[in-house]
DNA sequence: TATGAATGAGAGTTCATTCAT
DNA sequence: AATGAATGAACTCTCATTCAT
């Protein structure tokens, strides 16, 4: 309402919807990342997006679709680059740094990431359709990093046999370690969020010496 | 309501306060957990306490404070006697382990903890009242720690020098692991999560060889 | 909800914001001026209005802004016209004749307009806010009749030296005859108020004999 | 609540019902007249009369009963006394303005009177019990008036006829004064209306040269 | 006499959704 | 494609009242 208010009728514009789906999913997953999921509303994101509540409701099904559209959005505009940049690293190792240097970076971006990661973690926890969701996500996130270790046991930069326990330990510090760089309430920076993860990979044996 | 219904109306039950409140606590504490602080009404908790909604508010000057006793009750009644119990342990080496094992554990109380606790991350993430909350915690959290790889390196049966590194490695692979362990969406189980915690344990070197 | 009940849910109308303000303004009026500021809820106004609750927060912030906008619409629609009313008389002995037959009018609208009138006095005895704006309208009614006075000292009509006391006095008369005509307790007609204050009138010297 | 709670369980007073109807009643008053009728609930009385909700409605059948007392009492310990002053009055003259001194005092008592007044025509518009109480009293307002009339003409300080015009006139006058005195937005102070109502009275004629 | 825990109806408000335009 | 008026269920909170103690 108050962004329709803001331009006159005649500025209405039209886009395709492939188009107009995408504006409003970017303003939706900026407007959550500062809100909060379950703070934000339809009208919330309506504001953001500089539409009308109606086109919220034309363009998707409902709000569950929004926030659904929103994780997508969040894998393909942030996880999915990064695993892309990893691949385009020299060796594993380097790959395993790359991730981690991406993922929990100083920047507005990587904070939003993991604040808006950490409302669907929570949502998961209760709504049985996002657990699946997340488990989808998680296989996912398992299979790259697996690839990254055996990348790196081809190419000698990491131990010869990527066991799953120590994928599992990576992927724990990981999630640990941004949570308490990004989490209001523990006091690690980014930077030295990295920094623990970094003495954590070098404590890996390469299995070239 | 629906509380009332359930029973006569002459079994209207008499409490002090603190008992009635501490009752409530225990409903809320069940019903959060289960349905998630966001999706959670005074309805719900006055059904799961079985009592009137107007007794809520007759106890509690409203929703915020029964949050705020929830997140209280959760320090005194399942973290206390926690580092109680590893307190109790024989070297510092088996306070860890202690802690491990039940915070862990795998019961429906330990699940309901970190669920609860993913909750109030989320919360804090957007709440600045909460954040303070979770900052205090989280201080109080890291002492702890501390005071375990202290006594350990004092004892000699962990690292000579307890290194924020190693406290802060500590604090982020066991949040990580127990939210692969207790998320619907991450598959491994508690066991696994404390083999895998035990494994990083095993890896700190004694002091005395 | 009751209004929608009363009616077929394809009746659902669409008015243009102000026409629906509009409407909604004058449902709350009446239903105000029935069962009193202070005993009318949102759900008396939806129910008068014959538009939902939801319409009612749609249009307006609150309970507050439609109690703001009767008062404000009571100046527009029953206050204005009088004054303008009494400016198109032909003397201002006139004047003040028709602001008294047509306030103090044997009609269910003067009748209404007192009751909201008081309920308003009422409130503004105890709120700052209202308060405030009973002052504002205090002083245009006062300059309303001090012109009036004026226009009489200057035609001939009334007293030469419009004194304040005269305005005054004026001005208590009026409230006084007014209340005791449109409360219930006391037993004067609004016509007998009429003639009291016709009577008043009536000793007030014209300057030019 | 608060108020129980300030003291001791030991203090707990016991009163015979007159003596704690009449505290209850009398802290009533005063935080009606400091907050409005209609903005006072049980607890506020409770707190004010600092006794418990519970002997509230172990005293009064409810709250009506309570407002009824207050209103009682308004005119026993306030009204009576005055037309009481005025029969000590040397004559009808005296007795008139004595009424308007007392009433139209600036004293904070004066004030509560008036406020209280007000907001129990604001009930009495739209509560039909209310009604029929306001009517009895202002009946015997009208009959005192009267009385002090008659008074005036007996003993030739007031006209000879005391027309029941006169009579309203004075009434309304008497209303219309105070209200502007009393009320926040009128910008009259107490004693210009009492200024007012004396010059009202000095244009009365004595029945005696 | 006095208390205060317990109640539930009803208050104002929020919000995802529907649908005529 | 886009709008925004309209909806009603559900929310938190208030409050006069009941009643076991």
């Amino acid at each position: 309402m108050g962004g329709a208010r803001a331009r006159q009728a005649s500025e209405r514009t039209r886009h395709p919807t492939e188009v107009r789906r995408h504006l409003i999913v970017e303003a939706a997953r900026s407007v959550i990342a500062e809100r909060g999921l379950f703070a934000t509303s339809m009208r919330d994101i309506a504001t953001a997006g500089d539409v009308s509540l109606g086109t919220l409701t034309y363009h998707f099904t409902g709000i569950t679709e929004i926030l659904a559209e929103v994780l997508n959005g969040e894998m393909d505009s942030f996880y999915g680059p990064i695993i892309e940049a990893a691949k385009a690293t020299p060796d594993g190792r380097a790959a395993l740094r790359e991730i981690v240097d991406c993922f929990v970076a100083s920047t507005p971006r990587a904070r939003q990431h993991w604040v808006l990661w950490l409302d669907f973690w929570a949502l998961s926890a209760h709504d049985p359709g996002y657990a699946h969701r997340q488990s989808e996500i998680y296989q996912r996130w398992r299979g790259d990093v697996r690839a990254v270790f055996e990348r790196g046991a081809a190419d000698g930069t990491l131990p010869a046999t990527p066991a799953d326990d120590a994928i599992a330990e990576f992927m724990a510090i990981f999630d640990g370690m941004a949570a308490q760089a990004y989490l209001p309430g523990a006091d690690l920076r980014p930077a030295e969020a990295r920094g623990g993860l970094h003495r954590w990979i070098d404590r890996l044996q390469p299995s070239i010496a």
